[in-house]
DNA sequence: CAAATGTTTTTTTACGATAAAAGACATTAA
DNA sequence: TTAATGTCTTTTATCGTAAAAAAACATTTG
């Protein structure tokens, strides 16, 4: 078993997709084009798909036979990569109680626990050490440095000096800048989901991102733009293992946003740089207390809270 | 050949020097917490300066026999890690000429000339790849994205936004923390190395890290922190290649330290931007300058200069 | 009995091998 | 004669394995 087909078998399934749209396929090139695959993988999809009575496949002619079933799908977990599913497991016991700062990361126990081969495991721990999580001692184990407190106030630290940077350079793009379009987009995107925000609430992570990946774009520097990669990833792992008081957040992130967006839109200076230290304000308290040690603080302080702080 | 044994080599050399200086080396934890290996490695080592008539080894008793000749030392070439050898095999035709952005990087190739497995040369990749001068093609090949003037820029921004907000902080720190006594030092090497700058500005690269990692650590941030390493790696192997210049360089930025500490000494918060601007300007033009396109400018601007521009 | 040495086990580091996937070259059809 | 298909080659992703090095455990010594 030295390396899954799982590129295939997603593709497969996206091709799949596709079926339900069209009575004839496009040309393989193309067909790799959309699915972001080599003709290799098309090839083997479309023989696939002919063999399981889909398409009628002969040289340029792909005639779809019917639509597909959910029979016809490979099976969702059979399409991750394995990168993807050794992230998962190890972002799990992360972010799980009990992985306490000065942890020893032992490679080859994660691998076979994942079931996966060491290198796998060794790659990935590498790609990770960007985010500042984990350590590695040299000719010896990693060392877990853990989501803390301390972790959270350097990355929000950075952050904040990242985003209003490349939110003056932002009101500071050319009118016929592409970006002034993107904003639009997404600020109707912002109005949408505020509308059914009771229903829609949790589509608010991923337009998040796309909302602050945009502002770092301005800065046109690729450090700035590679590190919001760590926000991101700890955001995403975060929100979806710990949904306490979700709705209510991101209701407060969408009316932020907004008024950042208009904010923005004003090409003030001084406005923008007030709503984006707001938001960004609100966010890092809201970070902070997804650490450990701001859990213990919230739960501590709720009672004393009421009606006492307005914060 | 499955794994070199370059940690026992290294060791073994720096065994030898502690050799000149004693009649008796100290316990094996001792010996490994010096060396900075286990003691299986320790063990190896003492069994063979046993071996080879240096000591007299029976348990706790380790007697000196003789002094190290030189040819008891092991050969440089075979101390330096597998990662060593790929990182400077790689480097080196980074910043040869002919490394033009969006090349391809193959990592057979890459394996097969320097001579070593592929799995080594993936994790020298990927872990080189946060110093934003290589991108990854997910299921291909890596892109070079090359030292470029844009580079060159992008870096030196968020050096200056890191700077100065750590030079920020240094003044901020207590009078009884030990930072204070490291920056005093380091002004009394700065002076001693300005004091014969004719012969020994070869030395000032390593001052100079020494110096910016002290007062990058007072911003207690580890995105800070690391981001240094992308200007030690840029700048030792940009250095080591491209010596033109050098001396009046480094004389320059000996000057321009020296008065960057005097300011931080002062801790006023104005003159240490000041000084930090003015050092950070230079580095960051001698960092231009030395980019491909950076050296074209200085070749085609220079009889032009003569007379006309003071810089 | 604490700290060293002796011994054994585990983990890390690195290679070669193999299947998946990409890419290059040759051939054919509109 | 361009763009597709058919075929073949190269490269990447991943594993199993083995030596180096670390770490754990057992035993001895001051």
């Amino acid at each position: 078993m030295s390396k899954s087909n799982n590129v295939y078998k997603d593709a497969y399934n996206r091709c799949l997709r596709l079926l339900e749209e069209t009575s004839n396929l496009p040309s393989e090139p193309e067909l790799g084009a959309t699915l972001g695959v080599s003709r290799t993988t098309v090839r083997g999809i479309l023989a696939r798909m002919a063999e399981n009575g889909l398409i009628a496949w002969d040289k340029r002619d792909k005639t779809v036979l019917r639509t597909p079933k959910e029979e016809d799908f490979f099976p969702e977990e059979e399409t991750d990569s394995l990168s993807q599913i050794i992230e998962r497991s190890f972002m799990r016991r992360l972010l799980a109680e009990g992985a306490e700062a000065g942890m020893q990361i032992n490679e080859l126990e994660l691998a076979r626990e994942i079931g996966v081969g060491t290198t796998s495991v060794r790659e990935f721990l590498i790609r990770f050490s960007r985010f500042g999580l984990i350590e590695k001692r040299r000719n010896s184990h990693w060392v877990l440095k853990g989501f803390t407190h301390a972790f959270a106030l350097e990355l929000a630290d950075i952050r904040e000096m990242f985003e209003l940077r490349s939110a003056a350079a932002f009101v500071a793009l050319p009118d016929d800048s592409p970006v002034w379009a993107d904003l639009d987009r997404l600020e109707g995107e912002h109005h949408a989901l505020a509308r059914d925000i009771a229903n829609r609430y949790p589509e608010f992570s991923e337009l998040d991102e796309r909302f602050h990946r945009l502002i770092h774009s301005a800065s046109r520097n690729r450090f700035i733009v590679d590190f919001y990669d760590v926000i991101a990833m700890i955001f995403h792992y975060h929100y979806q293992w710990n949904k306490a008081g979700q709705r209510s957040r991101n209701e407060t992130a969408v009316a932020e946003h907004l008024a950042y967006i208009a904010a923005l839109k004003s090409r003030d200076a001084a406005k923008v740089e007030a709503a984006c230290r707001k938001h960004l304000t609100s966010a890092r308290q809201t970070l902070l207390d997804s650490t450990p040690e701001g859990r213990q603080n919230v739960l501590a302080k709720r009672p004393a809270a009421t009606g006492q702080y307005i914060v």
